[in-house]
Formats: structure tokens, C-alpha cells, sequence
DNA sequence: TTATTAACGCAAAGATATTTGCTTTAGAGA
DNA sequence: TCTCTAAAGCAAATATCTTTGCGTTAATAA
């Protein structure tokens, strides 16, 4: 016996266009029909694959999207190289903001959230965040040798600072995303630089512990 | 004719007691099967209503689960009073990232995103806020009283830089959300507070451009 | 090339979801 | 109280999704 464990897997030829097509297929079914109205049929019907295939392979929806954002993921927003990490992030953050445009992007977003707790979207989320974070680091080691920020910065936490009130604004408190509004985050958050928590944290008053309510308004 | 416009709508008696039956079973639907396998009939016998009567008032899931969501709106997070405004920004953090162990709770903050265009969920999000926003605003009141913060301060700015980047480490990168964490992030807001858009933005730069992009790496 | 069988296709069966016609109940004005 | 009819219920019809049995195709090892 020569195979791993008694399974000789086929992951080309065929099995790899089918791969392919339904990836593209979903994504598409996606900006159509967004998650309310995805059909697993009929993203099925577009890949040219029966449906019966469809749901061997992948057992719900969560797991079908989730294979197709971890396949385009690869095609994701690149990060840019500006001259200044000031100006990196405001590019970054534009660049996101125009991503939330696509219906299929945000349905992504919105199964993050609500089926957080799906294997499948987990996988693909790390996969995804393993990924990209290596191509943040890039612009983040160019702003180090720039002089720009220190090699201690956690710059994980830069990118939560950033895009996190971009998402927060645009899907929740819905005002305008302005370029006033990209400038100012990038500038707030380069001004007061997180630290990586494995450096010890200077203030004192941080370590204190989470404050206990006293009074509440009804 | 006393009616308004030929149409006498009942609101009383049976109909506000299958709203609310309604609203309540949505919740526990949500909660216990998740916005993927979640059921309009199984909702509606939950309610113990008809499911027609369901179909003909809600034309989709969207337009019933924004509509749960705008009821049990009202009893949401309150906002606390620890004496200080980090000490309140620190125990808002704290009960919304509690908050997002609820399943249903993530399947709303989901659905504000993947259906994001629907009217019904944009309706409930704007009454959401207004209501939200008023009772933030009395937070915000007591630290200008204190003499925290100054009143030109843009404090649904403030929501917006402590609160997203919770959300983006949550359901996005999925660090740890530690009390640390909590900390820093109210400690490096507060520390650069931001405007209102109204005043004059002070550091020139900020009225730079987006930046174009020069070089992307692959 | 040949044998083996994973992966696929087809079509029918079964399960759920959604719509629809008609009847009954009960809220609100007179 | 009485009338009108919005809003609900019931049940059957239709549409759509999901599973399943079985035959076919083609990827892989020998």
C-alpha cells in the first residue's frame, strides 16, 4: 500500500475545474441574490455541476460560501506602498470602504458575524488572516526602516484601530465615510501607537481592572 | 369619514399581542437555531400564530428579524455612570463584548451587515441609533459636566473608535479580547479626542487627498 | 494500458418553505 | 350594541430545497 490511509484522493483534473467553477459560481450567486436569497441550486446550475454534488461536498451553506471566500481571498484587496504609513492606511482604508460596495463582500462580512462560531468560516477565516497578515507586515517593515514607528509596535492592533471604526461607521452608525473621516482615524490612531503586549504596558492606570457600574441610566 | 385615508388599522388588543408573541419567539428561534436554519414556520408556531398570518405581515426573514430586533431593541445595553468616562467607555466595551456570546445577537449585527441595503433592516437601525444616541449622549453630558472632555468633542466618533475595533478583533482577527485590551483601547481614544466635524480641523495634513497608490506588493 | 474507485451526474423521493382561496375572529367607529 | 372589515386562521396547492439510490466518468496506482 502506497496511499496515506487507505484513500487515494482526487484533487486534479476534473475535481479541480469543479473546485473552481462552483468558487466563482457562489461568489456570483452571492452579488445576485445576496446571502438572503442564495440558492445552492442554482449557484449549482451556474457552476455547470448537479446539485447533488454540491451538497456531498459541502453539507451547508456556511461551508459553501465559506470555500469560496477562502478562494478569492487569495485575489484580495493588496496592500499599497505609498511613501508614508500614514498615507498606506488611508489608502487601505479607501480601498475597503470601496469593497463594502459588493454585495458578495458584504455578505461575506455578515456570515463572519453571524455564523462565527461555523468550522468552516473559522478555517477560512484564519487562512484568510494568515495571509494577509503577512502582507501587512510588509508595509508595517517598511514604516519600521522608515523611522516611522518603533519594531515594538503591535501593528496587528494597528489594523483594528483602523478598519474597525471604518466597519463600525459604515454598517452600524451608517454617517458618511468622508476622506476627512479616513485622514482623522489614520491620524488618531498614528498618534498614539499601541504597544505590543508582550512590552509592558507604561501607565499604570491600564492596569486596573474593568470598572464595576455604579449607577445606570434607564 | 373620520379615518385618514380610508383604512381603519387595528393596533390593539390581538394584534399587539401577536406582535410581541412574535417578536419574542423570533428571538428564541434566532438564539437556538442561528440565522442559517432559521425557520419562518417554526417561528411562527413558536408565536402559536398562523404561518400565513406570518408570510402575508413579513414579506421576507430580513423584514421579521429587523423587526424582532427593533423591539427588543428597547430593553438593549444600558449605559453606565462609574463616575469616570473611561471607566464608562471600559464597561460599555465589557457588556458588548458579552453581548456577542448571544447567537442572536450576532445574527442581527450580521444581518446589518449582509443585508445591509434591505429598508426594513435599515429602518430598525436608524430608530436603533436615535435611541441609542440619546442615552449615549447623557454618558457624554455627565464627563463635559466633569470636565473630561470638551463639548466640541464629536462623541459619536468616540463610540465609533472603541467600539469597532472591538467588533474587528472579535468576529475579524479573533484575538483574545482581554480587559487589557479593553484598557488600552479606551485609554488611546481618550488620549486623542476627536472633533466635531463642525470645528476646523486643526494639524494641516488632514486636509490632504486619499493617497494614490505608487506600489503594490503582488 | 488496466484495474480500482473517488467524484460526478441523473432522476426520483421526501422534506420544507411559500403562496393562495376562503372562512372566522375581533378591533374600532358610529 | 351594531356594523364594517382588518387581521387572523385553516387547509390545500405550489414551489423550492435536500437527500438518496444507482449508474457513469475519469483520476490515480500499478
Amino acid at each position: 500500500m502506497t496511499e496515506d490511509s487507505g484513500l487515494r484522493r482526487r484533487t486534479g483534473g476534473r475535481s479541480a475545474r469543479v473546485l473552481d467553477a462552483v468558487a466563482n459560481a457562489v461568489i456570483q450567486e452571492l452579488s445576485e441574490s445576496g446571502i438572503e436569497n442564495f440558492s445552492i441550486p442554482r449557484a449549482a446550475a451556474r457552476a455547470g455541476i448537479s446539485n447533488s454534488s454540491m451538497y456531498r461536498r459541502w453539507s451547508n451553506k456556511a461551508a459553501l460560501i465559506a470555500f469560496a471566500g477562502g478562494r478569492i481571498a487569495r485575489q484580495s484587496i493588496p496592500f499599497p506602498d505609498c511613501g508614508s504609513l500614514r498615507e498606506d492606511l488611508i489608502r487601505v482604508l479607501a480601498e475597503v470602504s470601496e469593497s463594502f460596495r459588493d454585495p458578495s463582500s458584504r455578505s461575506m462580512i455578515g456570515m463572519a458575524f453571524s455564523s462565527s462560531d461555523s468550522p468552516e468560516v473559522q478555517h477560512t477565516q484564519s487562512t484568510f488572516w494568515k495571509l494577509r497578515v503577512e502582507e501587512q507586515q510588509a508595509m508595517f517593515d517598511r514604516a519600521i526602516a522608515r523611522g516611522e514607528i518603533d519594531e515594538a509596535t503591535d501593528t496587528g492592533e494597528i489594523v483594528e484601530r483602523v478598519i474597525g471604526p471604518l466597519f463600525f461607521r459604515y454598517f452600524m452608525s451608517r454617517r458618511p465615510v468622508t476622506s476627512e473621516f479616513l485622514q482623522n482615524l489614520a491620524d488618531s490612531v498614528l498618534a498614539n501607537l499601541p504597544v505590543a503586549s508582550a512590552q509592558p504596558v507604561k501607565r499604570e492606570r491600564a492596569r486596573a481592572g474593568i470598572p464595576q457600574r455604579t449607577k445606570v441610566r434607564a
